[in-house]
DNA sequence: CTGAAAGCGCTTACAG
DNA sequence: CTGAAAGCGCTTACAG
């Protein structure tokens, strides 16, 4: 393959005019750009990044980091900010922070960063002390999605109104016992939105009068498989409650399946409501407060180009709207 | 942040030395060795990839394709992928050719790859022509995971035993009116996997004497949400299948629920099964042909780590085995 | 065992 | 408008 040298010598120019008149910069004579081109096309010239990044300072690389990568809000994101950073001739680098469990995840370090990235998309990662330092030492802009990183910009939803419009909508359908799946130890890291999650929860069940039975709210790793394992014996107690909310929809599917299991009609017996509008949810005829998850990456990339590119630097929140999207899975409170 | 330069400065040897110390290189003293370890982590020097890539001609970097990103099976080997990578202190650059459309994707560039990467991983995409002339010229490694492109080790499961097994198992449980969903138009792009799922569904058909009726063989863009609504008209036909065999997962959940809607029980009135385990197959009841996708992932990577790393080569396809998972959504045929 | 020097392939002032 | 030269920060023969 060729180099820029290559291209010199053919176009019978200096190396310097060819980076500029390949790089549209102007001082660049119409004649000697042409010349340039048409040389750089028949040659299939294609300037080494790793050259360029080493002369230059930047890597026009963005790490996207996640502490996990298979699920599908975050693979949903990563796509949407692959393609965004792609439209702008950058790439994304992808870090997968999970670790053997769901309670911890592995740690940022300045190998993955240092003169790898010029920015950093994090996913819905709580960043320690120390990783807020060291973002500090490297000098590296940051985006956040979801959770947010004290001082940097954060794509989010709201998470409190998303589950305040689950509640409430479910509250409207007369139901009073109402269960809730989706509650996070307190030293799990990734946690803002759990826990925004159940206090909107437990807010609106207190305006509304209504009893919150501690045992009706649920742990979980908010997998599909342990909602409908963990929402087995709330089903089957008695009383029973007329209605759960998961603080996601991979739960309300989990907890919607365990019923059925049980011989519950859902909606006629119990009603189940989630937020995400994830993947099935719409085959799968469940209620939930969708938020785009497409829309949030394309933010989170663009925030960050434009601050990468422009110097364009946002502080504060970028919160994106949800919706109430009512499908079978909800109905009203049966009579007791 | 430090360079090579301060390091050597400090503990007083050239940069050269540094370079060897740092790298495990032999022909260093012991004691300078250790000498240049303490500075470098006093220092807190990382080496700059960058420089590194520009002067060793590696990048640690290796490219992964696919033509989706954001579902579960591709976002499930890129995870797998990414740990394997960065265990041998690589990284995995994302390319999603997802185009507007399920029917064509975005080609490979040699802007994407040259000096970019050291390799290739190719996530269930065709090559053109083009394409592998490209690789070709460019002399990167590629590994393919799914489909296969000639010339290149492919790690893959044998779709048609999958297929096998699972109309096998049907048959078994005494179903001979089967529809199938899957099908995909000659012109897709990425192809191999549906056309050797649905013809091993015809062989088993035609070796039981079981006769393949056109009109339920449905073509579908392999999502639940097509497989939902294509299969209601199959399902309120009559006479009706007793059986559909879906040939992934998530079109099953998609045939699974349409089932439901239009009242009939599954399986007692109709079976279906899938291939995959899916993700949400097993809180769902869905009797499947399970892989390995992560095994899948990890083995291409290290299958590229080989030869990147002691330039060990493989030809040939690595076939991973597939295992039927007997779940609710599969019984005995309803007798007429 | 160690160092001086060339080289990787660009970009970027600085002259002209 | 164009070129010569320094520099980005490493690695790698080559001497010694």
């Amino acid at each position: 393959m060729s180099t820029i040298t290559d291209v010199a010598r053919v176009a019978g120019v200096s190396v310097a005019t060819v980076s500029r008149a390949l790089r549209g910069l102007d001082r660049v004579s119409p004649a000697t750009r042409q010349r340039v081109l048409e040389v750089a096309a028949e040659l299939q010239y294609v300037a080494s990044p790793t050259a360029t990044s080493l002369a230059s300072g930047r890597t026009r690389v963005v790490a996207v980091c996640a502490p996990f990568l298979s699920r599908w809000f975050f693979a949903t994101l990563v796509s949407a900010i692959e393609k965004e950073l792609r439209s702008q001739d950058h790439h994304a680098i992808l870090f997968d922070l999970e670790n053997d469990d769901y309670h911890s995840r592995l740690p940022l370090t300045q190998n993955m960063l240092w003169k790898r990235v010029d920015g950093i998309i994090a996913l819905d990662v709580t960043m320690t002390d120390e990783e807020i330092d060291l973002l500090d030492r490297l000098g590296l802009p940051v985006v956040a999605i979801g959770a947010s990183i004290p001082g940097r910009p954060c794509v989010r939803i709201d998470d409190s109104a998303a589950m305040r419009t689950a509640v409430e909508h479910l509250i409207g359908l007369g139901h009073r016992r109402i269960a809730y799946i989706g509650d996070v130890p307190p030293h799990v890291p990734h946690v803002r939105t759990p826990r925004d999650r159940i206090h909107a929860f437990t807010d609106v069940m207190a305006e509304a009068d209504l009893p919150v039975e501690p045992s009706w709210v649920l742990g979980s790793d908010w997998t599909a498989q342990a909602a409908a394992a963990d929402s087995a014996a709330v089903l089957t107690g008695s009383p029973r409650p007329t209605a759960i909310v998961a603080a996601s929809d991979e739960m309300a599917i989990g907890v919607r399946e365990t019923a059925r299991r049980l011989g519950l009609r859902v909606p006629q017996d119990v009603s189940v409501v989630g937020i995400d509008d994830f993947q099935l949810s719409d085959v799968l005829g469940i209620t939930t407060v969708r938020q785009d998850v497409t829309a949030q990456g394309r933010a989170a990339a663009r925030l960050l180009l434009d601050r990468l590119l422009e110097d364009r630097v946002c502080t504060g929140d970028l919160v994106l709207p949800t919706e109430l999207v009512v499908r079978e899975s909800t109905g009203p409170a049966p009579s007791d």
